[in-house]
DNA sequence: ATTATATTCTACACATTGTAGAATATGCAA
DNA sequence: TTGCATATTCTACAATGTGTAGAATATAAT
């Protein structure tokens, strides 16, 4: 039985680990390489040196079943996990809510952060993103024309 | 002694319960209403029926101090705490944070989901924020030219 | 010095994540 | 059909974060 996708953002992280933990992320990263793969499979792309137990990545796959990050279907003797979401969704799903959340939080300081970061980058960023808000605003006016010839 | 503020963002959870757990989100909100107070003092303004022991309030402020969030001061016989950050800066902090590791995670989407997000509220927040980018661009555009100048 | 009150220490509960040993189930081969 | 190899489940412990509070100890003021 698995349940929505919940997650934690921690800003403090890096990359998937904002999101998932150590182990998570490295099955994560396997099984979106890989495909739909059992324990085993899972395991042996793990450097020996690493030392994880069978025990250890089955509990962590079926503790992600849980959480709506992995779908288990049996096949022959094993189970094999197989992400619910690809790699592209994932980092949707979770930009998506966070950026949400953290509106919701406070929108003008996300707002002002937002832009802050992203000028500190390049101009390209702040280019590619005034683009995609006059989009958005041209639809609106769209909109507010569709709507005043309704009414 | 207390660390660097470290916190983890929730996305599923509302307002300061998105950074703060229930018993330090209505600690911090105390102390940022009344200023630097006391145990008793914090304990005084929470309903009858909450039903909070003074060790609780006291367990929770001292970890608050270590995590960074309350400076204690000791008056009299009893300590008094007091936030690190006001309102205004807690916010400021925790979104800028999370906008960076938001950001560094995913940038085109979460620009994405943010002009989304937005154009879902009002097209006022539309334009302020493509006033606060236009802005941006000015003084990049500024910069060019300075650095033009010395080189 | 006594007393009222504040602090610290300790501890338990629950949740999340990493980790793994022991017991149990299961499928295939002989 | 029985037995072995292998996979799963159960259980458990560690560490961290948060809510909670009792018991023991410290301390200020009278």
């Amino acid at each position: 039985m698995s349940k929505a996708l919940k997650f934690n953002f921690n800003p403090f992280k890096a990359g998937l680990n904002h999101v998932l933990g150590t182990l998570e992320k490295d099955i994560m990263e396997v099984l979106w390489k890989r495909g739909e793969s059992c324990v085993k499979d899972i395991l042996d792309t793990f450097p020996v040196d690493k030392n994880i137990s069978y025990s250890a990545v089955i509990t962590v796959t079926n503790r992600m079943t849980k959480k709506g990050l992995l779908k288990k279907r049996k096949v022959g003797k094993a189970y094999f996990y197989k992400p619910i979401y690809d790699r592209e969704e994932f980092f949707e799903i979770v930009s998506k809510k966070v950026v949400e959340g953290i509106s919701e939080f406070s929108l003008k300081s996300a707002m002002v952060h937002f832009v802050d970061y992203m000028s500190q980058m390049d101009s390209e960023k702040i280019e590619y993103f005034s683009k995609l808000i006059e989009s958005k605003r041209q639809s609106f006016s769209k909109e507010l024309v569709e709507h005043t010839k309704k009414t």
